[in-house]
DNA sequence: TTGTAGGCGTTATCAC
DNA sequence: GTGATAACGCCTACAA
């Protein structure tokens, strides 16, 4: 069942049936009447590659994402997913693991399916070396490029972003502000992102005149950031005497380990330790006590992204770089 | 840059082209490579746009899911992603929500963009009434669906399921032979799966004599199914005078909630109450203790359901229904 | 082994 | 307002 067949039914030509799929204006109301009648009775759909490839677009935003099993990225992606579809395009996801070559094959899928933009998602993305963001560089010649919560200046990307230095910053501060001296802060990327986080926390700390300590900056690599690995390390520290009363985390996750840290300590929280979280996802719920946590605006975030997609692909001009402030959600880990 | 630029600078015809792209074994070694230098300086890449419109096919897979930002499906999409992916199968993601209209919207969709197949995500897909899963059976008329965890009898639809049943069944059995009378159980859904598992506790229970009881059988709708209103809800429960030594839920994320009012009752878990989730999803790793789980072989379940699409579009003959059995992962929330 | 030509189902540009 | 016809870029008989 095609146009032909359809023209032919309704006794018109293809270009008629053209015309009133499209709902051009420069049809008579009674011929559009009998071909909708046609179309509908026949229950005709248009070829979707037919019209990909006259029109050289399927309407498909490539959406790359490190991990779609991370409760943060899976948000995301169901933010982006609903909100791309509100306006009529369709996803075409790739999880792309956290290998950089990896993520070169998933964007050049993308480009090779000819979608009309992509999201890179989360700010593990860009690459400290800035060598190994060619590839985007390359790809946004030909195809807009939005990052979610990734910094990278370079024409045709677009960076959406939560100004995570200070959000870091003002957690630190409040974690001093409430008698904390010693706080131990824990991440798990030396991106963009986390540099970035790891500066707030310093400046936090230096504004309040306390003076950084390196013993009290600790790295977890993707397959150390879990539950455990973190809540033994944290108990290794404790045993080799490193003394802290409070942690703040890059991410929900070790945070939950710190919280796992004092029970196992029988640290009472937030009285002997306060722990801040960053992300504000749903593990900090699950706590007990709740998880004060960074919350960076992920779904602002999110439709932020879209429109500006959407705007790029109307040819508006669009900001190279939007930044949202986050917020810091107290609960009960913290005084 | 298209076929036609590549053979004229390749000096052969767009047909010997075309056959080095599919590398067709008709092809003398020279002229292959003679051409494939033309393709590799000019970094050129098949349309397609045409290509699809040619086959009819862009070897796309139509991925429906109900909600992207839950933990168990995210994981599942990205099980399902990175194994399609692996034999070169794209994946659309459609986050339909819950709604049944969105769901059917979204079926309508994937036909309309002629994927290859469908995977129906998640046990909601399947609606009690028969007449509500019309769309599905119309759908597999054209296009091969395979239901993750949802049971349908239909031509052309594939099944790929755990025994939530049983699974439920010996959970239940679990609890009453380490001392538990009173088993609360805490569902979240009435569709087939939802059906199956409070199946499976009634016949643990009748399979060691123990009445069941309607008043320990609690239902949570969508908008309560969280961490706060379980709790809550359990408190008024047991202010009411209800008795119960033992909680199973159908969702980890109703467990954490009867792991939040333990704590709030100061009852020790699990010498004063057991609690066993469903899933083995992150959250039962938050958990202090860490929460006993049925576990479904999401891993194994996805991988199938990949399997069975596959040969379905290789025309092999495949089996209607799969059922693979559930373990129940014993951790600190049980005797 | 290689080339020619027709078809896939649209949309768009012309005439009329 | 409507109809013929040429793209769009590829694949694939069939012919050479």
């Amino acid at each position: 069942m095609n146009i032909y067949d359809i023209s032919e039914k309704a006794g018109v030509s293809i270009a008629t049936v053209s015309r009133v799929l499209n709902n051009s204006p420069h049809v008579s109301k009674k011929t559009k009447e009998k071909v909708m009648a046609v179309i509908d009775s026949c229950g005709y759909v248009p070829n979707a590659f037919a019209r990909g490839l006259g029109l050289n677009t399927m309407k498909t935003i490539g959406l790359l994402c490190p991990n779609a099993a991370d409760p943060y990225l899976a948000q995301a992606l169901a933010y982006l997913e609903q909100e791309f579809r509100r306006f009529h395009y369709d996803c075409l996801l790739s999880c792309t693991g956290r290998e950089l070559d990896a993520r070169i094959q998933g964007v050049e899928l993308m480009k090779t399916r000819h979608v009309d933009g992509m999201v890179l998602m989360g700010s593990t993305f860009i690459e400290a070396k800035d060598k190994n963001n060619e590839y985007i560089r390359k790809a946004a010649e030909k195809t807009p490029v939005v990052l979610l919560n990734g910094s990278f200046q370079c024409d045709n990307v677009y960076c959406v972003v939560c100004d995570d230095q200070r959000a870091t910053m003002e957690a630190t501060q409040y974690l001093v502000d409430s008698g904390r001296k010693n706080i131990l802060y824990l991440y798990h990327s030396k991106n963009y992102s986390g540099q970035k986080k790891l500066n707030g926390y310093r400046m936090g700390l230096e504004s309040r005149n306390i003076k950084p300590q390196d013993s009290l900056v600790q790295f977890f690599t993707e397959d150390k950031m879990n539950v455990m690995d973190v809540k033994e390390h944290l108990i290794s520290l404790h045993d080799k005497g490193l003394v802290f009363d409070a942690v703040l985390t890059s991410e929900d996750i070790l945070s939950v380990g710190a919280v796992k840290y004092a029970r196992a300590m029988k640290l009472s929280i937030p009285k002997a330790l306060s722990i801040v979280g960053y992300n504000n996802s749903s593990f900090c719920l699950c706590c007990e006590p709740e998880l004060t946590s960074i919350d960076n605006m992920l779904k602002a975030l999110c439709d932020h992204c879209v429109a500006t997609m959407l705007g790029v692909l109307e040819e508006k001009q669009m900001p190279q770089k939007t930044v949202f402030t986050g917020e810091l959600v107290k609960r009960g880990s913290t005084l």
